[in-house]
DNA sequence: GCAATAAGTCAGAAATTTATGACTACTAAA
DNA sequence: TTTAGTAGTCATAAATTTCTGACTTATTGC
């Protein structure tokens, strides 16, 4: 979800760093899913049906690279790897909540 | 930006409705306009370059069917037609500025 | 009537996103 | 050393979004 900069300061608009990171067709169950509990890649696969290896390893990356996210391996029975929300991505939460209630 | 509901309660996730209306190129851009001053058609064409006739037009007509904004036929000097918030629309705008505040 | 402005619509093309299925890399157990 | 689990990548195909240019309808000025 990265777009061209146009000559309007598009970027400094209204959030909408923030609203691009969130748009996707999974990023938002994504995220509301991070919010409940650290992710796994396999059992979002499962969670999230109809969706795919690949978008949801780029959307995974995007909200990382967003800050929202972190990688953590945890060395463990099977080593494997969990997504949390970061302190930002947690602070997003009561916000996306707002947003929720006035739906 | 529609998508075909999931069997997961994807619709019923934080947030998600809104954050679908405001995703699509244009959307939070006309949004941050019209939360400035009444939008005309040709000259949010204007402002907006880059973009198009088609593509707004769907914008507005669907941050219209969200509630977001209204349009109003203004039968004066050259009649014509503005988009202005709506109640909704202007309660959007503190927390979209409070998102923006911590991009 | 004729041209201009305003606000679009429409069909088709181009660009971007998302999906599919095959394949890779690492770890660990049998 | 073969198999299974976890977490992906990659190329390509399909679907969705956005763009382009021509056309439409309504109102107003000349």
């Amino acid at each position: 979800m990265t777009t061209k900069k146009t000559t309007n300061d598009a970027e400094t608009c209204l959030a909408q760093g923030l609203l691009k990171v969130l748009s996707g067709k999974w990023k938002p169950e994504i995220f509301r899913l991070a919010a409940e509990a650290p992710l796994r890649f396999s059992s979002l696969l499962r969670q999230i049906q109809g969706s795919n290896k690949q978008t949801l390893s780029v959307a995974l990356k995007e909200l990382d690279e967003a800050g929202l996210l972190e990688k953590v391996v945890v060395k463990q029975k099977p080593l494997h790897i969990e997504y949390h929300l970061t302190k930002k991505g947690k602070s997003l939460v009561p916000v996306l909540k707002q947003l929720e209630a006035m739906s």
